[in-house]
RNA sequence: GCGAUCGUAGCUCAGUUGGUUAGAGCACCUGGUUGUGGUCCAGGGGGUCGAGGGUUCGAAUCCCUCCGGUCGCCCCA
């Protein structure tokens, strides 16, 4: 590969981050973060490279031949990881012991698949993974307490897309239940060895067309009238504000079976989010690993691809040799979100997003300016100040201020060499002289430079 | 893994039926207008036309292969 243009392009479906592009991708990471921390997840990282049998142990051929594999010598052979939930739970079981319950952790890594890539889908993504892990109340069976945890989840989730500008006239979170939903196909005809296929084939009806649904439902052994009825399941669709007798009635299962919906339904109504919620059952998920709930968060067009999604893995910690603990949580990736937001205009600009300096400091050219602009930055770094300078040689002051304002600096500090500096507020125009030897108290009381503000 | 489509400067594009050393605008850089963000002036860097091979006297242009982008299929973390 002495390919020389091959060198300068970036493997495929991977990404170069350039400042602006940078700047942007931490907006939203920051977003993620504060949304979790102010709902009281802690942040965690795992290792990019697991163990591929993390990931055989329980994921289908399917999911594991799109794994990048990566073999080292004789070495156990080692995976990127394709999700973050394995890891997860590996943790949890490794110190399941010590670890105080309920364990509410997020992270941020990046993830990979050896796919082709398309529109909302990438080889290298980032994506926020949340999850609540263990029994919220007091530890008992009962159904209905895990609703807490559920609607704990869910509530972060709808909290970020708050906080970055949706609605839920843009954003709907789908909710379906893993248990629910078999129960309706079981009650349509579809037999127990039939059921992934039939799980499959519901998640693919929008997809398809009703032409198509039926043929294939056909194929799983249903008659026509069955046929009919599978279509009505995969098209019950109730928003969660309704009255809860008309979904009760839209899937004409009994009581008993949908308890934790029920339960899920009065968490999500006293914390305010039912308006963003939905029931639809033709929300599958294809993750083996789920055993309750599922939810998806989708824009309502339908336009892309699930913005987030999840669900209740209750046996999941077990499968790694931790304790049994009851589990959910939620993905949600970089791509289709920016996506989304960038539809809907609620992506700032990069150089709004660009750290801004507080103070830019050039010379006069008079006198020895130049060589006071080094020891001046530097005492203005000292004070913890965002201080940048030129590098420029001409002595075109209009030409200096242009690049301070370019840079979207809050003042411009002119070095005049006689021991004095002016200082030029960018925004108003207003100017002042100065000592150079007060410069840093000056900036630092007036820049209003907060202790966070490179972060936000 | 399969299919469609695209690829000329950082960006948007021009480039005649194949015909000299491949162009424009914006952006970027340097300086000037002899100290205030604009305007203006002068100058500059940057592309082996995605890469490799073929046809031809001659290829950005025609053909083949590969590499990427985009959009689908499969699958979905």
């Amino acid at each position: 590969m002495a390919d020389k243009a091959h060198l300068l392009q970036a493997p495929k479906g991977m990404r170069d981050f350039y400042p602006a592009d940078m700047a942007v991708r931490r907006h939203i990471e920051s977003a993620w973060r504060r949304v979790a921390t102010r709902h009281g997840f802690e942040e965690i990282e795992g290792p990019t490279f697991e163990h591929l049998d993390l990931y055989t142990r329980k994921s289908g051929e399917a999911i594991v031949s799109e794994i990048f594999r990566i073999q080292h010598r004789g070495d156990a052979e080692l995976a990127l990881r394709p999700e973050f939930t394995p890891t997860l739970a590996r943790m949890i079981a490794a110190r399941a012991a010590t670890l105080p319950q309920p364990i509410k952790w997020f992270a941020i890594p990046l993830h990979y698949r050896a796919e082709r890539p398309q529109r909302g889908r990438l080889r290298e993504h980032i994506q926020w993974n949340v999850d609540f892990v263990g029994r919220p109340g007091a530890s008992d069976d009962d159904r209905r307490g895990l609703a807490v945890a559920d609607a704990e989840v869910i509530g972060c989730m709808i909290d970020l897309l708050r906080e970055l500008g949706l609605t839920e006239q843009i954003v709907r979170i789908k909710i379906s239940h893993r248990e629910v939903a078999a129960s309706l196909l079981r009650s349509v005809g579809v037999t127990d060895d039939r059921l992934g296929d039939a799980f499959a084939l519901l998640d693919r009806r929008d997809k398809i067309g009703p032409d198509e649904f039926a043929k294939q439902a056909t194929a799983l052994g249903l008659d026509s009238a069955q046929v009919v009825r599978l279509d009505g399941v995969a098209q019950i669709r109730v928003g969660a504000d309704q009255p809860w007798d008309a979904f009760r009635e839209a899937i004409g299962v009994d009581d008993e079976t949908i308890v934790e919906l029920r339960a899920l339904r009065d968490q999500l109504d006293r914390a305010g989010l039912l308006a963003w919620c939905e029931w639809d059952m033709g929300i599958v998920r294809g993750l083996a690993y789920y055993t309750g709930i599922v939810f998806e968060a989708y824009e309502v067009t339908g336009a892309e691809r699930a913005i987030a999604g999840g669900g209740r893995y209750d046996g999941l910690i077990e499968l790694f040799n931790g304790p049994s603990m009851p589990a959910c949580g939620f993905g949600m990736g970089d791509v289709v979100l920016s996506l989304v937001l960038q539809e809907h205009d609620l992506l700032p600009d990069a150089d709004q997003l660009m750290p801004r300096p507080d103070v830019f400091v050039v010379p006069s050219g008079k006198d020895d300016a130049d060589q006071r602009v080094i020891s001046l930055v530097a005492s203005l770094r000292s004070a913890g100040l965002h201080a940048r300078r030129t590098y420029r040689t001409t002595r075109n002051i209009g030409k200096l201020l242009k690049e301070a304002a370019a840079c979207r600096a809050r003042y411009a500090a002119i070095v005049e060499g006689d021991g004095s500096v002016t200082l030029k507020n960018l925004a108003t125009g207003e100017q002042e002289t100065v000592k150079e030897t007060d410069l840093p108290t000056a900036m630092a009381s007036r820049a209003g430079r907060r202790p966070d503000a490179g972060e936000s």
